[in-house]
RNA sequence: GCAGAGGUACCCGAGUUGGUCAAAGGGGCCGGACUUAAGCUCCGGUGCAUAGUGCUUCGCAGGUUCAAAUCCUGCCCUCUGCACCA
């Protein structure tokens, strides 16, 4: 058969298409899998990250079909956003035609891998009969209390003239553009993520996402428990509020730590000598950067403020200090100091000369006035506290007495505090779905009534190049609407919500994307999702972002009973980098742009190796998936994606392996076409191949459906190959065999390269297409494990006498061209069939074994004793390193030994292979006794190992 | 510093309920068959030793065991995320 992946490939992705191959309907009596990848950006072309993130869903959803499921893939695009709005200023368009040109685009490289989307489920947010349901949702959402809009300090990327939310910003850098975002206090929309802070942490147990996943989200949510103390200011009403983790330290408190930002700290120093000192560590504070300031932390200053706070439980005065590390938007912005047991406040005790006191030893009976050259910062019974009662309690007792005593006297509470913060919804952009709710003089803030919607973008809107802010601002027929209470006129919102707010619910969306009345139907979405997106996958980068925001949604929506499901995604699986080699100074530990391969690293000189890195732009290392499919095709592409590596690993790509995977194709081919040509000649090596099918079958149903598909894919695409070129070797050439053979592998062959699979299935005359095709059960048949057993005596035979062979040669004057097989005499088969009856019984060998040995009636031969008792040893005990071999034989070997297999038959009537194996004339036969010892090989001869000896 | 994942032969990469593990598979390399030749395809080899059960090897060092890539302890290194979060 000639190949022409092109000609091939599209030829069937029409087919599909006319025969609406992938379209998946709900259907109550089947069970659904419902397979998904992260929403794409549409930003133009496909890249390999892409191709590797469908070519995973796109085999899973394949081999699901062909399991009988009822299989939900759909694909859309998460459309909305800045790089739209910013290539429609640079061109004078408009975003939504930048928007539509770029999705046609990245939707026809899909289309082009044969991708199998339920195409009619397509849905691109920033198309009004998608963010229309945003704007829906938003007011139940409002309905359901979760909408806030509230003046705040947030963060302003400046590059991209917006407000980013908290998942946003990544070492004080907008995680778009990279800029270094700074401090605003406005008025924005809100969500109250932060009301299902606790659901979304401790859901993280039950549900399958990877192991950094859940730690990332767990340390974003950031939960502690602790306490709330309250420190009354020593001569006035004022009170700190300190958040603390350690109330069982609260006897060693020595001072009190204020962010400098504190609203307190004005106050506490107005008008004194400190008032200065204070200050200046303000302006330091706020003149720098979040990230300055925390690189800058190495040095931890503080200011007195003058003043001083009673510890509520020992009535104790201690000094207030501002500190440059305490942080203002965590806890109260106030810290209890410890310097005893907390390592920072022991530095800054240190520098400032305060007290340092002990309050806890590390274990019972230690001295409790020992010195301290570090803080103790771990959990031990608690000492010298001021009260009585305390002294001697450790951990959470100590913690839950303290916590009981300030809630008894008022002056503090057990508390909980997160990091997570609500959701900062608005972005003052265009592209993104209006906000829809109206600014009324008269009636303050009022919603857009449902019967409104949609709120649209207005498409008369010109961008240009030198644009500044949000041109709906300057929209009139937009912004100047009536109040839909009063009538009177007002303004509308012009914020857009950020666009994870549309990925937040797409794919509840997808299980009922044309419905035109609701969001989506209920029924629908509980059937897809039933237990979750049964398969996700996608990058790390939304460890955090998308994947809380998903999983808040949907909290949230089922809350509004809207659906049954509160998690949205079943088994998630991140896939893993796409490196390929770049230049790179190892000195400078810095890898370069690709252009500098073959050169001298450009800042030290050295000259530059190659290492293989993340693909990006940026080093040019980037391989484009489109020349790729030109050159080789979508399959050649898709089985080296699959077959690099598995879809957590990280991969590199490699032009040879590509081309590798290219000429497995080939081989494939070959394989098929030689299956097909085979007339009717049965075979014994018939029965071999049926059994290496049903086992290979096994384990690739296993593989896959785990979704270890480097291993289904080596299974698939190269053992079975390898099966069928030794049933070949071994003269297998039955029509019948090879038509059972394809029907079996062709469809295996499906989820990584559907096209060539397809047209394999068109020529075998398979009925209907494969990708409709749903697989028998494979089944086993007992007599397998003997049957492949006896196979692989054989081969273990050919592969110890070419061992062999290679030594015999130096040995032997004249050249090799016989060998003499002796296998192993009864004796010694009876024997091992005797000690494998008797381990069945639970034999004692170690205790018995010997005696036994003795009693038996061959024991009597006084010339064989000797090896009677070698052979005993060696089935029954082993040696040091080694077993003996009744616990080390596999499950086919005993059987073929309890079956009394004749071996000197199983070799002589393939002695004409063996000897083409092993390049040799002749090849004789028999067991030890019935022939000459050649070569003193008789004694070497034990069951499934025949003493071998070449002549 | 905290947390998560790792370190396997030239490279990638399986294997981690201890024994069937000198360790799958692929790439690369070497050799052979086919071929006018290249390509394709097929076969074999790819730690050392050796007419077979031997030696050394799975980051380093110890330990448990009759037996360790696999279990335990300590250490080193790499990647990822979080970070003076109280």
């Amino acid at each position: 058969m000639d190949y022409d992946a092109q000609e091939i490939e599209t030829r069937w992705q029409k087919a599909w298409s006319d025969s609406k191959a992938f379209e998946a309907e709900v259907d109550s009596t089947k069970e659904k899998f419902y397979c998904l990848e992260m929403f794409p950006y549409p930003s133009g072309h496909m890249h390999m990250g892409h191709v590797r993130n469908y070519s995973i869903g796109d085999a899973m959803a394949r081999f699901q079909r062909m399991m009988g499921r009822n299989v939900l893939y759909p694909m859309g695009y998460d459309s909305f956003g800045m790089p739209a709005e910013n290539a429609a200023k640079k061109e004078g368009g408009h975003p939504h035609n930048v928007t539509h040109r770029n999705i046609s685009s990245i939707r026809a490289d899909q289309e082009r891998m044969g991708y199998s989307y339920d195409w009619r489920r397509f849905l691109a947010t920033s198309d009004v009969d998608y963010y229309r349901w945003n704007q829906e949702m938003f007011l139940t959402l409002n309905e359901s209390g979760l909408v806030e809009r509230r003046t705040a300090p947030v963060n302003w990327c400046t590059d991209c003239d917006t407000v980013l939310a908290n998942e946003q910003v990544k070492n004080n850098r907008c995680w778009r553009c990279g800029l270094e975002v700074v401090q605003r206090d406005m008025s924005q929309w809100f969500l109250r993520m932060t009301d299902y802070s606790d659901e979304l942490l401790d859901e993280l147990e039950n549900i399958s996402f990877p192991e950094n996943v859940k730690a990332m989200q767990r340390n974003w949510i950031g939960r502690s428990h602790g306490a709330h103390i309250d420190f009354k200011i020593d001569g006035s009403e004022s009170v700190v509020g300190a958040f603390t983790t350690r109330p069982d330290t609260i006897f060693g408190v020595t001072f009190i730590t204020l962010s400098p930002e504190h609203e307190l700290c004005e106050e506490l120093c107005a008008g004194t000598e400190w008032e200065d000192g204070w200050r200046e560590l303000l302006d330091e504070c706020t003149r720098m950067s979040e990230f300055e300031r925390i690189n800058m932390l190495k040095e931890k200053k503080g200011v007195f403020l003058g003043r001083y706070a009673v510890n509520p439980l020992s009535g104790e005065r201690v000094p207030v200090y501002a500190g440059n590390f305490v942080v203002a938007s965590y806890g109260t912005g106030a810290v209890m100091a410890v310097p005893g047991h907390d390592q920072r406040d022991f530095d800054f005790a240190k520098r400032y000369g305060l007290e340092i006191r002990r309050v806890l030893v590390e274990s019972e009976g230690d001295d409790p006035e020992a010195e301290l050259s570090v803080a103790f910062d771990g959990y031990g019974p608690m000492v010298n506290s001021a009260r009585d009662g305390f002294d001697g309690l450790t951990g959470d007792s100590a913690k839950g007495a303290v916590i009981s005593v300030l809630e008894d006297e008022g002056t503090g509470h057990g508390t909980v505090q997160y990091r997570l913060k609500d959701w900062l919804l608005s972005r003052q952009r265009f592209w993104g779905t209006p906000i829809p709710m109206i600014h009324c003089q008269k009636c303050g803030i009022v919603p857009v009534p449902s019967e409104d919607l949609p709120v649209e973008l207005p498409l008369d809107v010109k961008f240009t190049e030198d644009q500044k802010g949000n041109p709906l601002e300057s929209h009139d027929s937009f912004v100047n609407v009536p109040c839909p209470t009063c009538g009177e006129m007002s303004k509308r919102e012009t914020d857009t919500m950020d666009t994870f707010y549309d990925s937040s619910w797409y794919f509840m969306r997808f299980c009922d994307a044309n419905n035109d009345e609701s969001p989506f139907n209920r029924e629908a979405v509980d059937y897809w999702m039933d237990g979750g997106v049964d398969l996700y996958i996608g990058g790390i980068e939304h460890a955090v972002m998308h994947l809380l925001y998903a999983r808040f949604f949907t909290k949230a929506t089922r809350d509004h009973s809207m659906n049954e499901v509160g998690e949205p995604f079943g088994r998630l699986v991140c896939q893993g980098m796409l490196n390929a080699p770049a230049p790179f100074c190892s000195d400078c530990n810095t890898e370069y742009h690709i252009d500098h391969f073959g050169g001298d690293c450009p800042s030290c000189g050295l000259t530059l190796s190659s290492r293989s890195a993340k693909m990006s732009k940026s080093l040019g290392n980037t391989v484009s998936p489109e020349e790729m499919i030109a050159k080789y095709g979508a399959d050649t592409v898709r089985l080296f994606i699959l077959f690099g590596a598995n879809p957590e690993a990280g991969m590199d790509w490699s032009d040879s392996a590509l081309e590798g995977n290219h000429r497995q194709m080939f081989a494939i081919i070959e394989a098929f076409d030689s299956a097909q040509s085979m007339q009717e000649n049965p075979s014994e090596i018939d029965e071999w191949l049926r059994a290496r099918i049903r086992v290979n079958q096994d384990s690739w149903r296993d593989a896959m459906a785990n979704v270890s598909l480097r291993e289904g894919v080596m299974i698939s695409h190269f053992e079975m190959i390898s099966d069928w070129n030794w049933y070949r070797r071994r003269g297998g050439s039955d029509g019948n065999t090879a038509s059972d053979f394809l029907r079996a592998w062709v469809p295996m062959l499906a989820p990584a390269t559907p096209h060539i699979a397809e047209e394999f299935w068109s020529q075998m005359g398979g009925d209907g297409l494969l990708a409709m095709h749903v697989m028998e059960e494979s089944g086993t048949a007992s007599e397998d494990i003997q049957v492949l057993a006896r196979e692989r005596y054989l081969r273990n035979v050919i592969s110890s006498a070419r061992n062999l062979r290679s030594m015999a040669e130096k040995h032997s004057h004249g050249g090799i061209n016989s060998v003499v097989i002796q296998t192993a005499a009864k004796w010694k088969s009876d024997l091992a069939r005797e000690s494998l009856r008797l381990d069945l019984e639970g034999f004692d060998f170690k205790a018995n074994g010997q005696s036994h040995v003795q009693s038996l009636p061959i024991f009597e031969n006084e010339t064989l004793r000797g090896e009677i008792f070698q052979t005993w040893m060696a089935l029954t005990v082993g040696s040091k390193k080694k077993r003996g071999r009744i616990h080390t034989w596999p499950e086919g070997d005993i059987s073929l030994i309890n079956s009394g297999l004749n071996e000197a038959e199983v070799l002589s009537s393939n002695a004409q292979f063996l000897a083409d194996a092993l390049d040799v004339e002749l090849v004789s036969v028999y067991p030890v006794g019935e022939g000459e010892d050649v070569a003193g090989k008789a004694r070497v001869a034990f069951p499934l190992e025949p003493g071998i000896a070449f002549q």
